[in-house]
Parts: C-alpha cells; structure tokens; sequence
DNA sequence: GCCTATCTACGAATTTTTTCGTTGTTAAAC
DNA sequence: GTTTAACAACGAAAAAATTCGTAGATAGGC
C-alpha cells in the first residue's frame, strides 16, 4: 500500500511509461489485458504473464496505478495524470538532447517523419497561438 | 577494443547520451573536462571522476566514442553520428507516448514550453516544406 | 633523486530494472 | 466432491546501469 498524500508519483521508467499508455488508452484492465496489449506492441518481444503482474504490482505501489480489487480479477487503471507525465517524459528529453530547447526537439519530431496534413494544421494553429503570446519585442521605431 | 565493422552501435543508456551531447558539442574532450561539464549540467548529482571514466570506458568499448591515446591524457570524442542518435531517441520516445505519431510528440514539446520567435519561424518553414513534400490528396471536384 | 598531482585501468559493489518460478487461492467445470 | 484453469502474491534470480575504491603508471616540481 502506499500511503495516499506522499510525494509526487516516482518518474515511471520505461516499461513503466508503455503499460501507462496502455491504461490511458483502454481504461482499467485485468492484469492479462494489459500483458496480451503489451504483446500486440510492435518491436516487443513478448512478456510473460507474472512479469506485466510485476509491474502492474510495482506501479501500484507507487502510486502509478491505482487497483480495483472487488472482483477477482484485479482491474488496474493508471492514476498518473496523462499530460503531466507526458510533459515530464518530454522535457526530460529535450533535456538530454538539446539541452532544454523544446523547440528544437519538435523540429526533430516533425523532420523524423511525415505527419497528417490534420496534424501539420493543428500545430499550425499551436504557432498562431504561441505567436500571440509571445508578442515580438521588437525595436518599435 | 571494437571490432571496426561490426554491428550499429547500440542504444546509448541516459548517461551515455549526456555524455554525448557534450562530445558533440565540445568536441574532444578529457575525462576531466567531460566530468566537469557533466556537473555543470543542471539537475544532475555530481559524478565522481572515475565514474565518468568508466562511462567513457565503456562507450569507447562500445564504439560510441572513440578515443585518443597519443598524449597521456587520453581524448575522448563521439562517434556516433548525432543525427541519427537524436532521432532514434525521439522517435522512440514518440513510440512510447504516442503510438509512433511524432507530430504528437512535437505538439507536445511546443505547448510544453515557449519557444523564441526564431525557432518558431523555423519550425513554420518545416512546415511549408513538409506541406509541398505532402500533397493533399483532396477530392479533385 | 623523491614527492605529489594527475591520470588510466580494473574489478567489484551497488542500485535499478526486469524477468520468472513457485505457492496458495478461488471459482467454475465436470 | 474432485479436478482444472485462471489468478494474485511473493521472493528470488538475472540483467542492466551506475558508482567507486584501489593499484599502478607517468610527469612535473622541488
């Protein structure tokens, strides 16, 4: 158990962050639901059943997941706040490979690979935004 | 000692690509001097000498960093090519949190933080680039 | 020369993360 | 009731990553 108001969630690691996302996406799951999604995963070499268990154990334990255990088979659902989480993983990045610039890893992401032209208009849009905040200091002569 | 032509050099752990960013940006460096940038960074826990010596140890056995004997006071320097490594990292990372979808992922580093009106344009220039590289395969009515 | 600084090498200890074997329990099937 | 299948718990093993102590070598200062 843990206790419920302590520190902030430990930074999930990386097996961790894939069984979150699994969560975040198809809400509480049984312990073998989140193992077979695990397995579905491409490049994923196929994890046993009492190894998701571990994690799912380990997760709750910190806090990560939270477990409904009125039926037998225990539901786990995450209660690491998505977006939080997503930040944190993505700053901690542009951290190590750009030392903080954000800026600089979206402009990788985006020359990695090709995006949908939806998705090339929603940051778009994002630039408008940020423009519009971060209004041009610029010489008003 | 590495073999010259084996296998791509593998995934560097996160104190490998600390270790990296700063070969990269500074070029050849002393264990002093990598040791020195590395608690230099901010949010990190100093590390010892031969600790840092270790690391550059074994990513010289690696083949990540290759090294340069000729004075006593050996040089280390990055092997691995910069680009690539920043993108297999960042494309992983978008596996992770998002399925694989890296315009997500720059979306998400954008909101995360500002961005200086310099970068911004930049990343609206990739954009118009990837909008011709990407025809819209509208209906043609 | 001799002492001290600095440095590499090496290996072991430690910590963190991941994996899995085993046991006992429960519920459903027969 | 007996058997079987699915399950949680637990702890230990294994693997990966990190840290550091110690020894020996070398160069420079005195």
């Amino acid at each position: 158990m843990k206790s419920p108001s302590s520190s902030p969630p430990p930074r999930p690691t990386d097996s961790e962050l894939t069984i979150l996302r699994i969560l975040w996406n198809q809400g509480p799951c049984s312990v073998r639901e989140v193992c077979e999604a695990m397995n579905r995963l491409p490049d994923h070499q196929d994890t046993g059943y009492t190894t998701a268990l571990k994690f799912l154990q380990i997760m709750h334990e910190k806090g990560l997941a939270g477990r409904d255990e009125s039926s037998r088979r225990h539901l786990y659902f995450a209660l690491a706040p998505r977006e939080e989480i997503e930040n944190q993983a993505v700053t901690r990045l542009a951290d190590k490979l750009f030392g903080g610039a954000t800026a600089q890893l979206a402009l990788r992401a985006l020359s990695t690979q090709k995006a949908t032209p939806e998705e090339l208009s929603e940051i778009r849009d994002l630039l408008d935004r940020l423009d519009r905040e971060t209004p041009e200091k610029k010489d008003p002569s």
